[in-house]
DNA sequence: CGTCTTTGACCTGCGC
DNA sequence: GCGCAGGTCAAAGACG
């Protein structure tokens, strides 16, 4: 329980911290308390009559005891945050065992279906346990393509990170032509992107200074959405306006073009289109932060899309390790799912980040859009959330690093070593993973560890991660699986450890997670625990659509 | 009559 | 410079 104790260091450094301040708030006083006493003294001194001498003596003892009885308050503020401290690492601990069993159960499912396919089949088969990866590093296209395998070890014979057990690659390579920023710059940045839209006419015309434009034009991420829907649109709960509509190259359906109407000159527009090959999938692009206060039915899609996008924005602009590049995976051979983006020229200049919501276990589309489409993100690799779950789905499948293009290579197709971008680390955790090698438990202990980092790292992170959980929950709750108990009450448990973070006004590390979301999302009016239930809402929209007009609320 | 959708024209960026 | 494709505008029509 070491290791326990030591991956809460802000946790034990904020209750210090708590504590010192409790000192310091105790010592100011008995300096009053001291002060005081001085003056009578003086005023003892200038008073000659000796009949004062009894009242001063029964005045210090006064004081003394109101001292004393500070002191004890103060003790029992200590212990009261001895006992916080306590609960929190109890929380921590189960929370950490839940994850270990969802792992386990998953590796042990894994074994059983590998063990049975390599019974038929002669070739060797690449038995990959089911696992939560996290992989930090983007590399470009070009660097992870070679010596995966080297950087990685050499990587972890140097860092002493990873010699401690964090086996990430930390080696965020992915720039943008702007200089380096903090990502609370760039989420403002984004939202005066946004603020100033239409930029194309406006801007272009009245001012003509080229990178100024091109930065904004560039820091406005979009956030993709692919979701099955029958209905015409998702009802994401905002009032939206058609505006155009346009028949793309490559695509028979046509896209159409929609403009958030709930405020006037809001500069949120969204794009629909049925993908090609499967027309049951709906792609939804959104772009732009709303100005106005949403609806509460709004806010969890609005404020998802926005913590997805300040997410890359942050990653992508501040080679911040962990961000941009993240690939957050739950592997399994028979669900793995992936992502399509749609074409499209601002795509080129515009990060774009998707979420699948599609849950279509038996066929993967985007192997054939993988392989059928050409590069066309030179700058801004897609990058894929997917929050698909199924049955045997836990945790969020497929969070796809930067690939060149429509969609991030399953990792199951990819042995290990082979040209997968940014897997060097992926590499690092899949070779660290139980039924790997023979060090599981100290791997689990440091894919925890990485875990707990990247989750308590970045706010907009959090919110996302929340998304995923909140929408397995909802999932779980639907099946009367053992797994998906255990991923509920997991889900349940996370949720309750940040969000009881977040109450506890723990600063720096734990900047919690609901204030990620307002950082990131200048729409979220403060319903948060919504916000941290986007998925539900978006369950909502698979309905059969008798709400052909989506913002008819 | 007001609002929304449709749709052709126009604008802009990009590649050749 | 030209053509192409994506994105937007705005007039006309549809609808309640």
């Amino acid at each position: 329980m070491e290791v326990l104790l030591m991956k809460m260091p802000t946790t034990d450094a904020d209750i210090a911290q708590a504590i010192a301040c409790h000192q310091e708030d105790c010592s100011p006083e008995a300096k009053k308390t001291e002060n005081r006493r001085k003056l009578h003294e003086n005023a003892d001194l200038n008073s000659s009559s000796p009949s004062h001498e009894d009242l001063v003596d029964s005045k210090e003892e006064d004081e003394l005891e109101s001292a004393k009885a500070e002191m004890g308050e103060v003790m029992e503020e200590n212990e009261r945050l001895k006992k916080m401290l306590e609960k929190i690492q109890e929380n921590y601990k189960s929370l950490q065992l839940s994850f270990f069993e969802i792992l386990q159960q998953g590796a042990v499912k894994k074994s059983k279906c590998s063990s049975i396919s390599s019974d038929h089949n002669d070739e060797p088969v690449v038995v990959e346990p089911e696992l939560v990866s996290l992989s930090l590093g983007r590399t470009t296209p070009m660097e992870s393509v070679k010596d995966e395998k080297t950087t990685s070890s050499i990587k972890s014979k140097d860092d002493p990170e990873i010699k401690a057990g964090l086996t990430l690659g930390l080696d965020f390579k992915f720039q943008l032509s702007s200089p380096q920023k903090s990502s609370e710059d760039q989420v403002k940045e984004d939202d005066s992107a946004a603020e100033t839209w239409p930029p194309n006419k406006i801007q272009k015309t009245t001012s003509r200074n080229g990178d100024e434009d091109q930065q904004n034009h560039v820091k406005r991420a979009r956030v993709s959405v692919r979701a099955r829907c029958d209905a015409p649109t998702m009802n994401d709960g905002c009032q939206w306006r058609k505006y155009g509509q346009k028949i793309s190259k490559g695509n028979p359906c046509p896209r159409a073009y929609y403009r958030c109407t709930v405020a006037s000159g809001c500069p949120v527009r969204k794009q629909v289109q049925r993908c090609a090959e499967d027309m049951s999938i709906l792609i939804t692009t959104y772009e732009g932060n709303h100005n106005h206060p949403l609806p509460v039915s709004a806010t969890a899609m609005a404020s998802t899309t926005s913590a997805a996008a300040s997410m890359m924005l942050s990653g992508s602009s501040t080679s911040q390790p962990g961000l941009n590049g993240l690939n957050f995976s739950h592997h399994d051979n028979s669900t793995t799912r992936q992502f399509y983006l749609p074409n499209s020229t601002s795509s080129s200049l515009s990060p774009t980040i998707t979420l699948d919501l599609t849950s279509s276990p038996s066929h993967s589309p985007s192997s054939n859009y993988f392989n059928s489409f050409p590069t066309i993100f030179p700058r801004f690799p897609p990058t894929s959330l997917n929050f698909s779950s199924s049955k045997s789905n836990i945790l969020p499948a497929v969070w796809g690093n930067g690939y060149p293009g429509y969609g991030a290579v399953p990792y199951y197709q990819t042995q290990p070593g082979n040209s997968v971008l940014g897997n060097e680390s992926q590499n690092q955790i899949y070779q660290s993973l139980p039924g790997n090698n023979q060090q599981g438990g100290a791997s689990q202990q440091s894919l925890t560890e990485t875990l707990t980092k990247v989750i308590t790292s970045d706010p907009s992170f959090r919110s996302v991660i929340a998304a995923a959980i909140s929408s397995m929950v909802c999932n779980g709750a639907k099946s009367g699986d053992q797994t998906d108990q255990k991923a509920q009450h997991f889900g349940q448990k996370l949720m309750q450890a940040i969000v009881s973070q977040n109450e506890k006004g723990q600063s720096s590390c734990s900047s919690s997670y609901f204030n990620g979301l307002a950082s990131s999302s200048s729409q979220t009016g403060g319903s948060l625990l919504q916000s941290s239930l986007p998925f539900s809402i978006l369950n909502s929209a698979f309905k059969p659509a008798s709400d052909d007009k989506e913002h008819k609320n």
